[in-house]
RNA sequence: GGGGGAAUGUCCCGAGUGGCAAAGGGGGCGGACUGUAAAUCCGCUGCUGUAAUGGCUUCGUAGGUUCGAGUCCUACUUCCCCCA
């Protein structure tokens, strides 16, 4: 990144709060930002049924443009979803239905009303489907009007087509066409939006220029892009993956607690990174908490976890998945907003093998994984430890009315009987 | 169209002479140490079951040879390379 001194509102926040890996054109984008509200988008992938929080900094890009007086656009992959990005991807990724990307994109929608403010307003967020433009374009009409303007010369120069020809990977036709669609969104929201800027991660960079080439040619209109670094923890790994999977944002496939425990796991090095990036917290604030030294860091989590979570949930649910954690963890007691895992009453009185139970709570894959995390101690009913997963978890076991089931001192079920 | 090679524990990479539940690594999980951190060390990492020997299902797919197949044979699928 040069050291452009940026004197828009936008541009200085985003490189103050370090979301700026690459930027196309700077001075004049930051120009731009100056003289008023600017249109920027991200598009999103519709594979999945939810975001995560790998998604988690582009949609605080657009968060933080719409804090600072812009309007942000929501593109969902109706149409490139169809084709799939070869973007980072070895192996050529599995087509989804026109009916599974529909849900997909309601489904995710929820997340975005989370963190953007939607409406008709100048600088009220909208959310676009480019299956709307995508799906009506004819073969030889897109060839005539975009092909014309893509040197397959130029598109082997880009790492996404490179890489994979590099390492003797199969790039299907439909996927080297994936950047020409995306260039295409970029002018087609121009267009009707005139949205002049796009951003996304920096394996985007490609296919950003791409379209800001496209539109400057085509239309000699101004346009932008602009990259964040790849978010990975200070010890190398890829963020947003947990023991359990992805981390999702939507709470029927993550609940507030383990989002919470998530970002509360954070590493010492990356607390100060986090919370500029994915909390609203102002930067003085956040400096005092980042110079927290040895056990002291731990607060900082804590308000990283709070202040992530509120965002998402709600103030409700942030607190009672903090309270839940100090009653666990640093209470030794416990507390109804735990995860919880029902049993028939008469089924626990005959006597459950721990074994099942434990798989039944989802502490556990098989009843082989719970037995081998029994004799490695790290198996524990009302917090002792267990070595025999074979004995049976009776009423007798119940202290105030539920069973504390504990795989390793971090996942936590209470077993209650119904 | 012709010739050569590849596919392994469904997380990934990867060794594998006919006796293999299959080396090693990464990742993951658990334990110890700590601060619900990192680093380090130890254990586990197909399913099922026992106090224990066990049973079952796995090496691209389908057949075959064999007491016995990841390993040999045949066909098929997908991918890579060379020639046309």
């Amino acid at each position: 990144m040069t050291e452009t001194a940026f004197k828009s509102e936008f541009l200085k926040t985003m490189q103050a709060r370090g979301y700026i890996h690459q930027v196309t054109h700077p001075e004049e984008l930051d120009a731009a930002c100056c003289k008023g509200p600017v249109t920027g988008y991200i598009g999103y992938d519709a594979t999945a049924p939810s975001l995560h929080v790998g998604n988690l900094i582009t949609i605080m890009m657009l968060r933080r443009l719409q804090q600072t007086g812009h309007k942000p656009i929501v593109i969902v992959g109706g149409g490139t979803t169809k084709v799939g990005d070869p973007s980072g991807k070895d192996e050529t990724r599995q087509l989804r239905t026109a009916e599974e990307i529909e849900a997909n994109i309601a489904s995710q929608k929820q997340a975005f009303a989370k963190f953007l403010t939607f409406g008709d307003g100048e600088t009220d967020a909208i959310l676009v489907n480019n299956d709307e433009w995508l799906s009506k374009l004819g073969y030889i009409d897109f060839l005539r009007e975009y092909g014309v303007h893509f040197t397959i010369n130029r598109m082997l120069t880009f790492d996404s087509v490179k890489l994979r020809l590099e390492r003797e990977q199969p790039l299907t036709f439909i996927e080297f066409n994936y950047m020409l669609m995306q260039a295409t969104d970029f002018l087609e929201l121009e267009r009707r939006y005139g949205c002049v800027l796009q951003m996304g991660g920096s394996d985007q960079w490609g296919n950003i220029v791409n379209g800001v080439d496209l539109i400057r040619r085509v239309d000699q209109k101004p346009a932008f892009g602009l990259t964040t670094p790849l978010l990975s923890t200070s010890s190398g790994a890829k963020m947003g993956k947990t023991a359990q999977g992805a981390v999702w944002l939507n709470a029927d496939m993550l609940s507030p607690y383990d989002y919470w425990q998530f970002w509360r796991n954070t590493e010492d090095g990356d607390v100060g990174r986090f919370l500029k990036l994915f909390t609203d917290l102002p930067l003085d604030e956040i400096a005092r908490l980042e110079a927290l030294q040895g056990a002291e860091i731990n607060d900082a989590k804590k308000v990283l976890a709070n202040e992530a979570t509120r965002m998402l949930h709600g103030e409700a649910e942030a607190a009672k998945a903090a309270a839940a954690a100090q009653a666990a963890f640093e209470l030794g007691g416990l507390s109804a907003d735990l995860p919880t895992h029902e049993v028939a009453r008469a089924d626990l009185e005959a006597g459950v093998m721990l074994a099942d139970l434990a798989v039944a709570a989802g502490l556990a894959a098989s009843k082989g994984e719970a037995r081998r995390l029994a004799q490695g101690g790290g198996l524990r009913v009302n917090d002792k430890a267990e070595a025999d997963a074979n004995r049976a978890v009776t009423a007798a076991d119940l202290v105030d009315g539920v069973v504390k089931l504990a795989a390793g001192k971090k996942k936590i079920v209470l077993v209650k009987p119904v």
